[in-house]
DNA sequence: TTCGTCATTGACCGAATCGGTTAATACCAT
DNA sequence: ATGGTATTAACCGATTCGGTCAATGACGAA
């Protein structure tokens, strides 16, 4: 790719971003045309042929952009630094939240993107989003001291629970198309200290 | 449409829905190319212009078909006549899984589909689904009594997180491509039990 | 076998759309 | 004006689209 893309003001490379986020999410890669693409971005095909040298460059370019926003995001939030599971939760998703604000398809376009089989971009694909899945560690348990929750949870359920819901938040916003952030983030506020105050042993010093 | 369509057998015209939803789910309206529908149904392209008059036809024909679908699917799980929230979610969730096992990509075809907004058939597509969103009653709380519940627990709060959890499960589901139902439908109990625990007034006769 | 009926298809059409190229333009500092 | 850079309109050949229609196949009645 022609890096004087980088030189361009970070509002116009957003724009770029976001409008290959999103029609490559409404759409198969091989159904998502390029021409619609630059239109959503308020340029012309040329430039965008111009600092991407072809569909499948811009493409990958956005697969790697993922990563590096959703890497970057949840470094940021430290919620890896959360001394309990609500607060490592409530952070992760304020980051994730934070995300589609910015980049209000993300995720959906991530999706769209890992289980599109085209030929084309298949090995591509698989080859960028590997190392990225290995570390999921949402979906499994994490290590919980069961002296940090009430007598007679079932820790297994008690976060199968909150992951469950934590991703049918995150997908009810991803299917609306205006995000009302501070709703969201109050709500899932709420949610996390019912969570808390339900699941989590009391402190008596 | 003609009304032969209806006169092949089940299994055919199952064949043909479910390539419908499936290729439809996977690009907008504009972008869902007749013949590839055809093929996925195993069928000519000329066979299904034959019961279809046009596009748009199908198109809202499918639209329609998720309606009967699922109104009939929820009806049959006797949902609505549970005694209590939990076993109405369980028989509500247990309902949508067995509509997934038999139309697989339903669910992504009629999100992808309200939110189309070509104008080919916006306004038809907002014409079928408006009277089925009205009724829309598991965002909003149902009634519940407190009596029947542990106490200090906020059944607001308390629903939401059932319900988050119950979309996070299912769209969990709609976006694996083989769905063990079997094991779907287990753990799905398992977490309505943990809730029955967690939240139910303990009966003492 | 022949005929007639009806489901089904292959071949075809004009129009639109695709990814990508290129020569020309707009813009701006010197 | 000049030169260089950012940006675009116009264009290309190839492909794909929705839709049509004459032809084919299957099959039972005669």
């Amino acid at each position: 790719m022609n890096e004087k893309f980088f030189d361009l003001p970070q509002e116009k490379q957003e724009r770029i971003i976001n409008a290959g986020f999103r029609v490559f999410s409404r759409n198969s890669y091989k159904k998502s045309p390029v021409q619609q693409i630059a239109d959503e971005a308020g340029i012309s095909k040329s430039l965008l042929f111009f600092y991407f040298k072809n569909k499948k460059e811009l493409f990958l370019f956005l697969m790697k952009k993922v990563e590096e926003i959703t890497t970057q995001a949840l470094l940021a939030s430290k919620c890896y630094e959360a001394s309990n599971i609500f607060d490592m939760m409530y952070l992760g998703l304020v980051a994730k939240v934070g995300i589609m604000k910015d980049y209000p398809d993300i995720t959906n376009f991530s999706v769209k993107a890992y289980y599109d089989d085209d030929p084309d971009i298949r090995d591509d694909v698989r080859k960028i989003v590997q190392p990225y899945t290995k570390l999921e560690t949402n979906r499994s348990i994490p290590p919980l001291d069961p002296k940090d929750f009430k007598e007679g949870i079932d820790l297994r359920l008690m976060y199968r629970d909150m992951y469950l819901a934590s991703e049918g938040y995150i997908w009810q916003m991803s299917q609306t198309s205006v995000i009302d952030v501070k709703k969201m983030m109050q709500e899932y506020k709420e949610m996390i200290e019912f969570w808390r105050e339900l699941y989590a042993r009391k402190e008596d010093k």
